[in-house]
DNA sequence: TGACTATATGCGCTTAAACGCATAGGCGGT
DNA sequence: ACCGCCTATGCGTTTAAGCGCATATAGTCA
């Protein structure tokens, strides 16, 4: 449960949310990029996907003087089945079109 | 996006999760059923479900001296996907056993 | 080396969540 | 009417999350 609560956490904000779905393709994305699409100053940015981080989430990779996030690749089933309906949910949601477009 | 966010902001903790896993099975139980089950404090364990019913996650029912709670029978099929996802990951956790039992 | 870009982090502030305690209110039984 | 059980809620306190600002760190290129 600790677990599950733990993901429910990192998904209860707006900005980590919307990164998430971002990633959700399994294309990787430099913080950079997630700023600009989801509106969000350099700190708050870094700082949220640091929790996504840590929350096991997502992966990092340092590419040059860019760091590189995607999802993890090796998320246990259980956490996967949430996150594709957590996303299902949330891309049908009208309020996130502007931001992903 | 937003229903997205409250749903995982009402899952996000312990007595609530606790009190969806048990409510997952489609019955209802009363306040102090949850609080026993809970090991949760009588303000607590109402605040909560208080919290859950705002976040339309269940209903109440008056019975008696009792308030009775069940899952809102009524919940739109993407946000039941999230609640069977989360129910079957959280009940898979070995945490919750002793508190399920 | 120095300038520039990208990212992380220390710090202080503000706000919201969660808690316990006490109390109010609804309901049934005597 | 009174008492006892169940639930909700006002209040004050504590704790944690999120933020911006400034700064540190890492890498690139000239």
């Amino acid at each position: 449960m600790n677990t599950v609560i733990a993901l429910m956490s990192a998904l209860s904000d707006p900005t980590r949310l919307g990164a998430l779905l971002l990633l959700a393709d399994g294309k990787e994305r430099c913080v950079c990029k997630l700023m600009e699409h989801l509106n969000a100053t350099q700190s708050r940015m870094s700082r949220h996907m640091g929790v996504l981080k840590q929350a096991g989430l997502v992966v990092d990779r340092r590419d040059a003087q860019w760091v590189r996030y995607r999802l993890n690749p090796a998320l246990p089933p259980s956490t996967k089945a949430i996150i594709k309906a957590v996303v299902a949910a949330a891309a049908a949601s009208e309020d996130i079109e502007g931001k992903v477009a």
